[in-house]
DNA sequence: CATGAATGAGAGTTCATTCAT
DNA sequence: GATGAATGAACTCTCATTCAT
């Protein structure tokens, strides 16, 4: 250990930076607005030297793209321990929206902007988006299996609830809820979540 | 009548000209490829000409937009005898999607891209989306008199019918459907629909 | 007559500026190193600009050899009217030497350069080159049905003589006759243009 | 010798592996695609580590250059046993076009290319060339005394009968023959040296 | 000796937009 | 009303080269 452990964390911390600030920019103005001069001035180093750690624009973003499915991830593991089902699966909804405010141009980037995912031609290339979606997935096998739901299958339900819970972000981060006032918008898209979760259930 | 009123004709004719063939290239090729130039080019006019007409490309696109709205609104019209307000749900939810599988990139304009909403700084300017939102507001509002569903109000009701149609197509738009096999999309949002339509009515 | 032709002639005329500049430039500094942008700043007109009346870089490069063919076709017509088919091979020889020590820069362009034949996919795009070797090609073939010289074809005496002609020049023009004192050069190579008038004759 | 010797066979090798590797790279895919790069890669040393050997890109190209002309020198040898000048010329000329058809990029370098001879300053900077030409010069000055050719001199000799080949091999490398059915080339081109050392040689 | 990291300089190209005519 | 001509401001990306380590 030593120079070469040294030397790979400082690549490591470089291109961290880079990310961390292409992020930021992007988070401010857009991926069209966000160009590889813009990150260069940000972080002062030239142009050139982002080539060194990323391939082309496609690559950078992609790769900002995975951190944060990383992030959503992590969160999504501290739901693992709740053991009731439809519990785990509102526990999950919640993270899941927390997240989206939380970093609204991430999740735009991971669930909504066609660049990123121009570089996904084949379907393992967006595993992370895999990983997350079987979270649910489980959730609602689970939940068919002990008759909570009646959903006539998995992926359906899947589907459904997770559609819902984009619908909304979707909706909100691009500016299409105009015809709600605003204040209502936080309120309503909250009970919206909790709705569906009551609406799923069988009820007795 | 006479001149003015000729001029005035001709003037919205040529709105309509540079319009359609905005829309023409720009569902063929989308946004990006849809330059100026190539609009001018395609109606035989000069990039300048267009600057006469529309103020600049994001205005332009909010026109194309608006005009979109107006066949959405249309079709929906379609939907306003049906006297049961569940079944006219469900038939407004089904002229949502087929228009959305019909004209994928006019529904990414409306609901989804970002640039031609710049525009749109006071609400007012939206009222196309107001309208549409309107059709499934009044239907909800019915239903929820009529016991039909539960919610809270109306808005709400909207809100989680509309997020979840929306959340579907936007997906499945977006390319990050990638976890669930190609080939059951089309079923699997079909019945996803459905499903939503039977969740919310109160179960007698 | 009136505007449209005036509009036509300042076109052409902006384009013989580009064309001149580039030319000049590329003359002076060699093709690689003659980008757009110099091109631009040359003529006071921005890089944009020249893309209004060439495509792109090669076919500006093209024009300039078009413009050249023209020019050395133009010489050769001058030697049209000798009769005698030797004296006019001399002739034409002497014009095409001439040309090339007048322009080497397009002589290079048009003989030796790699960059601007990549343009060239189908032969009919070069037929300026073709009509040059005519002018040679139909000398020979008079010439060897005048029993003048003893080539077995037409094809293989003009082959033989241009290439002649040709490596003199392109030996010269790049600069690998350091193995002959330079002030020997001229001379000898006219000598061995001469050389070879007298070579190709049937001795009587 | 010792550490010393040891130190510069070692920095020799370390040379011949640099030029190796670009050599190859550059018959394989052209100057403007060989960077030093990629030649870099390819030896899999770091970029820098080529300027230790190399003061620039052009010394470089200079150097393939060098051994190029090496090889050529070596083939012209098995030449020399011949004793008669006009064989010993169609030998050579055999030889020399062999070699270019064998190796085209290196001929281009040697003989064509502008880039590497940037470099030749003084004319002692290229011996490879004085060698190469004096094979020739030397088969001319017999030629002229047993008086088998009537050149004025022998240098005239040498550059006529030079210029004719490089002249086939230019204009067959850079692709200006297109006026020639491609078909032809091959054979057109070996008939014309065949008909060069015919019409050089005294009739008696 | 070797190199990892960095860069300055520059390449060609595109596009929305303007304005004198 | 229409436009031809022009442009400023970008854009992504590549490469030979340098230098502290």
């Amino acid at each position: 250990m030593g120079i070469t452990e040294r030397k790979e964390r400082e690549k490591a911390e470089m291109r961290d930076l880079i990310l961390q600030a292409a992020s930021d920019l992007f988070v401010e103005r857009g991926y069209e607005q966000t160009s590889i001069r813009t990150i260069a001035d940000k972080i002062e180093y030239s142009p050139a030297t982002i080539y060194l750690y990323f391939k082309d624009k496609q690559e950078l973003f992609h790769a900002i793209m995975d951190k944060a499915f990383e992030v959503l991830l992590h969160n999504f593991k501290s739901v693992e321990k709740i053991a009731e089902p439809i519990s785990r699966m509102r526990a999950l909804s919640e993270v899941y929206m927390k997240f989206a405010y939380a970093h609204p141009a991430l999740y735009d980037l991971m669930f909504i902007m066609t660049k990123p995912m121009d570089h996904v031609e084949h379907a393992e290339d967006w595993d992370c988006g895999f990983q997350a979606f079987n979270f649910l997935l489980e959730i609602v096998e689970e939940s068919i299996e002990a008759k909570l739901v009646n959903f006539k299958n998995a992926h359906l339900g899947a589907l459904t609830v997770w559609s819902h819970l984009h619908g909304l972000i979707a909706l909100h981060i691009r500016g299409r809820l105009l015809m709600i006032p605003e204040e209502m918008h936080e309120v309503l898209i909250s009970e919206s979540v909790d709705s569906m979760i009551e609406l799923i259930q069988i009820k007795k």
